[in-house]
RNA sequence: GCCGCCUUAGCUCAGCCGGUAGAGCGACGCAUUCGUAAUGCGUAGGUCAGGUGUUCGAGUCACCUAGGCGGCACCA
């Protein structure tokens, strides 16, 4: 006998083995009808799985939030099994559940096409209908390879030859289709419902390793309702309205083209929002302690192979050589320029910690596949520094820089979801020792900042683990932005030392880091949280002072020139259109303060505003309008320095 | 880099089975001087991404190249 417990607290036994099927008939019938699946002390179950042991019991229904994922996983095999009768001879490979739906992998000589997917998702509907059962079936290993192989399925064959000899493999049958999977399923095909859409087409390889061949893969997206599915349509859209190169282009503030791939034309607009972010972002750093630095673009690649970038990195670098022969090449990254600034002349423990700062223009030559407008670009300015240190101090560092990096990124308005620690990958420098420790002091510094990480395994860099921050935007998107990198091999590599208390010389430790990560990135980052509707101090154009008529030019001119006097960045209007047409244009074009002047406001000194989201109007002298917008237009710790 | 799709006026996009290019917005000109989300009329603007081929004839079909987009791989 088995004891389960149900989440009322009532508890119940059973004879071993019982489905949880029969367990819902022994409630109510209906129960056992609406059931889809089994929760059982928190993992899943298939509705129909003979239960060995007892615990905490609960029964699914497929509109239980858990049930989602199965309900996609289960749509990617219906999908399977829709591809495989319409297109004989398609193999099936891998199709699992994904955030908001699901993809399968298929090999096959023809490419889909989208009208394909159309078919497919027709036929997908049909095997719904069909209300086929799903079964599951345990294996012998050997015999599933064998089967596998026997019916042309040399992929799934080949995931089966990496399970361990001896074990049985499960399979789930739907119909006359079945496939090697380990469950848990809805109990029939039915129960996938039909709010499901098969979004696009891709390539990608198998196994995710560029060496192998590619497939190709359908991504669907599968929801519970019609309602969710709508509404994630809907989000969809939304994000694409976001998209930063149409906001760029549609607010002027940037261009690329193809003679710069990976390259950005800043417009004055997009300069001027720049410039907003790196003098904000430069007043934070003196306030930290920071110095700031710049070093040369291009450099002697000896320096980049003392720091190994060289010889793992060499195809991604630009590379020059000169008529004497020396070989180059456009900084990758600012590093080895730092350390030459912290050997030059001698360094003591008293300098330390140094906290150097460049907003470093770097090249990177990345594959032209993984260029996406701001947010991959091949010429990219970090806001970096290298903190140099002594390893008592790393703890108190790293916790410094948590709180700097949250109060700046609240200050951009983006919210915080989680922040990473980055563990050793595979491929690594420095020994097993080395990391314990060093991803142990990341932790703690990490709890010491109030911050617990969430454990990223084998994403550190080749060097150092690695804290990451993963931001959230205003329609709940994540973006990762910001970094500390724990470092003991550049300085070893570059031969970097300082002199300690005891008069000899020591390593100083590294802390690379990052707030906004590359600048191009946090813009396009900033673009799409406010799509394009910035908060006046970042607004590229705050203010524009539009005139009603020809009469009130004059003082609309003299209105500007008041505000501008007090630092804002204000256009004039004095087209000769309607104002109508006027706060239409400017509306959609974000301006946050329209200041509308007709004759009344030019006879008494006034300004009509018109904030951007309302269609109220304030009327006020110009003297005070501007002296409102001024303290309004503040950067954040401008405010906050005046407040305190 | 790999797979698929796309590329027509400054922008957004029509253009059927191959028959010789169209709209809206914008720009420019003229009229209009107007009180908070589009004033009217007119004008100009295109080697249909580039190339090769098929054809009596190519924006439309085929192939190649480039760029873009969506993924994959990569991301110090």
């Amino acid at each position: 006998m088995i004891d389960l417990i149900f989440p009322d607290g009532s508890k119940r036994s059973y004879e071993a083995g019982a489905t949880g099927r029969e367990v819902a008939a022994s409630i109510a019938p209906s129960l056992a009808k609406r059931s889809v699946l089994v929760k059982l002390d928190g993992a899943l179950l298939d509705l129909d799985r003979p239960l060995q042991a007892g615990g905490k019991f609960e029964l699914l229904t497929r509109d239980a939030p858990e049930a989602l994922e199965t309900i996609r996983h289960d749509a990617s095999h219906v999908m399977a099994e829709a591809v495989q009768e319409l297109f004989p001879g398609t193999q099936v490979t891998i199709g699992p559940a994904i955030e908001d739906g699901f993809y399968y992998d298929f090999a096959r000589d023809e490419p889909f096409s989208l009208d394909d997917l159309a078919k497919i998702e027709q036929r997908m509907k049909e095997i719904v209908d069909r209300d086929e059962p799903i079964k599951r079936e345990e294996w012998d290993r050997d015999e599933a390879i064998a089967h596998f192989k026997s019916i042309g399925e040399a992929y799934k064959a080949e995931i089966i030859e990496s399970i361990p000899a001896g074990e049985t493999v499960t399979v789930y049958r739907q119909g006359n289709w079945k496939d090697l999977c380990r469950g848990p399923h809805l109990p029939s095909t039915k129960a996938v419902g039909k709010a499901f859409k098969l979004t696009k087409l891709a390539g990608a390889y198998w196994r995710g390793d560029h060496r192998n061949p590619m497939l190709q893969r359908i991504y669907g997206t599968a929801w519970g309702s019609e309602a969710e599915l709508e509404a994630y349509l809907l989000r969809l859209e939304e994000a694409e309205r976001r998209d930063h190169r149409k906001i760029g282009r549609a607010m002027d503030l940037f261009h690329m083209q193809e003679e710069g791939k990976g390259m950005v034309f800043w417009h004055d607009k997009g300069l001027t929002l720049w410039r907003v972010v790196e003098d904000y972002v430069r007043r934070r750093l003196d306030e930290a302690g920071y110095v700031e630095v710049r070093t040369p673009q291009v450099l002697d690649r000896v320096f980049w192979e003392q720091s190994g970038h060289w010889e793992k990195y060499r195809p991604n670098m630009f590379v020059c050589e000169t008529e004497e022969g020396e070989e180059l090449s456009l900084k990758p990254m600012n590093c080895p320029g730092h350390v030459q600034i912290f050997k030059f002349g001698q360094k003591s423990y008293r300098d330390l910690p140094l906290r150097m700062a460049e907003f470093g223009a770097c090249h990177r030559y990345e594959p032209s596949g993984a260029l996406h407008g701001l947010m991959r670009v091949r010429a990219f300015t970090q806001d970096d520094a290298h903190i140099f240190c002594r390893e008592d101090q790393i703890e108190e560092e790293t916790a410094r820089f948590i709180e700097l990096a949250n109060s700046i990124h609240s200050d951009f308005g983006l919210e915080r979801d989680h922040i990473a620690l980055a563990t050793r990958p595979a491929v690594r420098a420095g020994s097993d020792e080395f990391w314990d420790k060093a991803e142990t002091q990341m932790l703690a510094a990490a709890r010491k900042a109030g911050v617990e990480p969430v454990i990223a395994e084998g994403d550190g860099a080749f060097y150092a683990p690695k804290l990451d921050w993963v931001l959230k935007d205003s329609i709940g998107r994540t973006w990762t932005c910001g970094t500390i990198q724990l470092d003991y091999v550049l300085p070893e590599r570059l031969d970097a030392e300082y002199v300690g208390e005891d008069g000899q010389k020591h390593r100083p430790v590294m802390l690379h880091r990052a707030i906004c990560g590359s600048l191009e990135r946090f813009i396009g980052v900033l673009i799409e949280n406010y799509a394009g509707a910035f908060p006046l101090w970042l607004s590229p154009v705050q203010v524009v002072v539009a005139t009603i008529t020809s009469d009130a030019d004059e003082y609309a001119l003299k209105a500007a020139q008041a505000l501008r006097a007090r630092g804002l960045r204000v256009e004039t209007d004095l087209r000769n259109e309607k104002i109508n047409y006027k706060v239409r244009e400017h509306s959609l074009a974000k301006v946050p303060v329209i200041a509308v002047v007709g004759r009344r406001e030019a006879e008494e000194v006034k300004v009509a505003l018109r904030r951007l989201g309302s269609d109220g109007q304030q009327i006020l002298e110009l003297a005070e309008a501007a002296n409102t917008l001024a303290s309004e237009a503040s950067p954040p710790d401008v405010a906050r320095r005046a407040g305190a």
